[in-house]
DNA sequence: CTTAAAGCTTACCGTTACTGGAAGGTCAAG
DNA sequence: CTTGACCTTCCAGTAACGGTAAGCTTTAAG
């Protein structure tokens, strides 16, 4: 199939598709005569595999790792097991960093009911030389 | 004074002021005999307001805005809310993305009690051709 | 048969908000 | 005089693509 197609069937743009190859998470495609890339169906679970991880918010990095690891059946889930652990690890960090944030943020908004800025409270409180 | 006792007294790096200063975010500092750029205690106040913009994940853009409209102290708040309100929903938006993803990745992080990857239902429930 | 549109190729720039590093000028101390 | 700590500018890299251009090939229509 052409990478058209590959890309509808793994709702994967064929952009992403080249910029998947060069940078090395997927192998070279092969060429058809006319130098266009051709596929194989079984690239389209590959390809959505790895839409998942990225939906997941998974790192390239680590993506190349899964997709190294399935091809020695053998091997020890370990690493699967750590990189979906470190993942949700940074998505929980980044959970309560957001927390404080929305908190601040929700503060400010509710703090100001001034109608200029020279009384604007939200200002006023940004401005404070009181460290975090 | 000099940039080093800005950046300190500021807590901004003094690579970091350079850079606002050359996408405009502060005005064109300036310089001294020897080239070196000259300023004044005022500045702490503007850097540590950026500090405090950046810390709660506005954007420079709008930093710029925020800044450029303490300029005139009659206009509006207008500006100011609409920026802090957008950035709060902007927060709870990511907040609501990290939920869903975390709860996916807690659900693939507990599935698995395989110990070789041929039987590792993490990769198994990644590989599954079921949209998202 | 011709032509126009659509799809393929590569390659390079832009995004966000910086950070690191190289090359070179300046300043204060020993 | 030299050493080291500053300062300067400029260039490159980060993550993960998206946009756009220039130039092929294929395909559908007239």
């Amino acid at each position: 199939m052409k990478i058209s197609e590959l890309a509808e069937a793994s709702q994967v743009p064929a952009k992403t598709i080249r910029y998947y190859e060069s940078i090395g998470l997927l192998s070279t495609a092969v060429r058809q005569a006319n130098g266009y890339r051709y596929y194989h169906s079984a690239d389209i679970e590959t390809l959505v595999f790895i839409r998942r991880c990225r939906e997941l918010n998974i790192s390239i990095d680590d993506i190349k790792q899964l997709v190294s690891v399935q091809r020695d059946p053998e091997a020890s889930c370990a690493t699967v097991d750590s990189i979906i652990s470190e993942q949700l690890a940074r998505v929980r960090q980044t959970q309560r960093e957001l927390a404080k944030l929305a908190h601040t943020l929700e503060a400010l908004v509710t703090s100001c009911r001034s109608e200029q800025i020279q009384d604007c409270c939200i200002l006023q409180s940004l401005r404070a030389t009181d460290g975090a």
